[in-house]
DNA sequence: GACTGCTATACGTGACCTGG
DNA sequence: CCAGGTCACGTATAGCAGTC
């Protein structure tokens, strides 16, 4: 569980932050020692636009869509076999708005499993939510780090994998295996339950659940697919959430601490997604009927519905601009 | 108004560093 | 050795001014 957290300090937001720390980066250069950091005076209302800290995040819906898009009609039988088959209905999205990102996390209070824009606009987030967005499996079993002994599938995957990287738990190795020409209808079922960890491994280290480290992950889930058959039985939008809510645990320690660049961790993309969906944009909402939602939102349309909700003032940027 | 080119900014990602 | 973090660089995009 995520231990609970403190509110930050109402002037500790991160376009607070950024005024603070592009005034220090003023001050000092790049070179921002905890001297720095001290001297900042929370108070102070510091407006320097334009050199705010980076903000960076490891999901990459570019990697999850180019490789998806390899995938032959096999191939993809077999991501709808294990419940991902929402995975393969997502649309390119080049960029992320990472500002939108870190704002709507900003907002969640992970206690209640809320996202609170202000006091009249709360939203509740359920497992129920992260698999209208993905259609994950929302299973009856919990997803925890308990390992029993590994399944022959998961020792041939664990072998392939540190043959062909440096482990199990490198996101290169699970690409590798999934663009292997020899996944067909003639292969054994140890190598189509190896195709099928490698999947998970795949998209939860790029999109679902991913770490600070580009081209690894912490594989936490081991004993969610030592059953290949049982992968639809575990309920992996609570595992998402969960990593998610620490993701937000992160980013509010990150801004308490005024971190020149803030990391955000977790799968941010359900946020974004799951707050627009349930914002009434007029012509831009999608309809109401489709899921997963996440195939419903491209770039152009993520793009502009952003536009329309983004509003500046005194250099603070706010997406609260719609009614839910 | 449409088009073009320049510049600033944002994002993705590889390399590297540090501490456990 | 590995996870977490930082830095740097390439590329895409946005914004703006100048020209037609």
């Amino acid at each position: 569980m995520v231990a609970p957290l403190e509110q930050p300090a109402p002037h500790a937001t991160l376009e607070q932050d950024q005024r603070d720390a592009a005034t220090a980066t003023e001050n000092s250069g790049r070179d921002h020692g905890a001297a720095d950091i001290a001297d900042a005076d929370p108070g102070e209302a510091i407006c320097a636009p334009g050199s705010a800290p980076s903000v960076t995040s490891r999901i990459s819906v570019q990697k999850v869509c180019s490789l998806v898009g390899k995938f032959n009609k096999f191939k993809r039988d077999l991501v709808e076999e294990i419940g991902f088959g929402g995975m393969l209905g997502i649309k390119m999205l080049a960029k992320l708005n990472l500002k939108f990102s870190a704002w709507l996390m900003e907002r969640v209070d992970v206690e209640s499993s809320t996202l609170k824009i202000d006091e009249q606009r709360v939203l509740q987030i359920q497992d129920h939510d992260v698999q209208k967005v993905f259609s994950l499996p929302c299973g009856t079993r919990s997803i925890c780090p308990d390992t029993t002994e590994p399944s022959e599938a998961c020792k041939e995957f664990m072998r392939a994998s540190a043959y062909l990287s440096k482990g199990a738990h490198s996101l290169k190795a699970a690409e590798a295996y999934l663009l292997r020409d020899d996944i067909n209808g003639d292969s054994s079922n140890v190598q189509i339950d190896c195709f099928k960890i490698a999947f998970v491994i795949f998209v939860v280290g790029h999109l679902l659940a991913p770490s600070t480290k580009h081209d690894y992950i912490t594989i936490d889930f081991w004993a969610a697919l030592n059953d290949i058959s049982q992968i639809k039985e575990f309920n992996w939008c609570a595992y998402v959430l969960e990593h998610l809510n620490r993701a937000v645990g992160k980013l509010k320690t990150d801004i308490r601490n005024r971190n020149i660049t803030v990391h955000l961790v977790g799968c941010h993309l359900f946020l974004q997604v799951f707050y627009l969906d349930n914002l009434d944009l007029g012509p831009l909402s999608k309809t109401k009927d489709h899921l997963p939602r996440i195939s419903l939102f491209d770039y152009e349309s993520v793009k502009k519905m952003i536009e329309v909700i983004t509003s500046n003032v005194d250099g603070d940027t706010s997406f609260a601009g719609a009614s839910v």
